[in-house]
DNA sequence: CTCCATACTTGAAGACATCAAACAATATGA
DNA sequence: TCATATTGTTTGATGTCTTCAAGTATGGAG
């Protein structure tokens, strides 16, 4: 059984994991002529569609912000903002098929340079997995 | 035994935990009136100082980008550059005490928000070390 | 000494980020 | 209903980040 790491320790672990793997993914979204932040906006919208409000919250932002960045993905087509129906103060944004296809690209590319992933035993993976999900609690 | 995630579905996680993880980061850096890539450069000379272009390596950015990162940094006293006794085209960014504090602050106040980890048992800590360091090995 | 490489800085241009202020549409309360 | 407050989005100002091209100074190889 391998030693206890203190928390500092895994912290400091966790730390360097999570910039190697944004590191990566700025690379990819750089490879495909866009900045990161236009790439994370494009990954929430993968799900579904998404109000500015929204967008802004979840990314962490201000709405303002997000004004700037939808215009430039508009100005590139891989966005449309669309109307509510039931408030028309509310745009939503939706991706279009080149958006689709330029987020897909990135993604496949994540899969490929994410080499450590397949070091693991499928026992490893799915340990690892629920270990995540404590640690990072969806919502 | 949970069933095997399939590699997009560990992906996804991964892509999740980095978010979150980046996202406190950010908070606890502007909760002490940094930038994130300011206080990410502070992480890097908690450890040791380091010249301009190993800065701007280890960060992966252009040189001329950690100028104006120094800049600003040593604006506030929380750097200094100090010119290199072999070779004088180097200089050597160093912490000021100052520095020293503000980053040991960010680093507590993510101590602190980062609940998940208190929610592993100890043999649990030791095998997420032992993961992580397969995905994302040192270097 | 000449030539080239290296370390850093400067300047220009676009993107990101936050704030205050504006605007339109909706909700609330008398 | 009408006046008022709230909400969703945009605009403008200011500062930071990021990259590129170009410049200066130092170091090293021949």
């Amino acid at each position: 059984m391998p030693p206890t790491p203190s928390k500092a320790q895994l912290m400091e672990l966790l730390a360097h994991s999570v910039s190697t793997h944004y590191a990566d993914f700025t690379t990819a979204a750089a490879d495909t002529g866009l900045t990161s932040s236009q790439a994370k906006t494009l990954t929430v919208l993968r799900r579904a569609p998404a109000s500015m409000r929204s967008l802004a919250h979840t990314l962490a932002c201000d709405a303002s912000n997000m004004t700037g960045i939808i215009d430039r993905l508009e100005k590139r087509d891989l966005v449309r903002r669309e109307v509510s129906a039931t408030d028309r103060r509310v745009k939503n944004v939706a991706l279009t098929e080149a958006g689709q296809k330029l987020i897909d690209a990135i993604r496949e590319r994540m899969e490929q340079t994410q080499t450590g992933l397949d070091q693991l035993s499928d026992e490893e993976r799915a340990e690892l997995f629920r270990l995540l999900t404590v640690v990072f609690p969806a919502q």
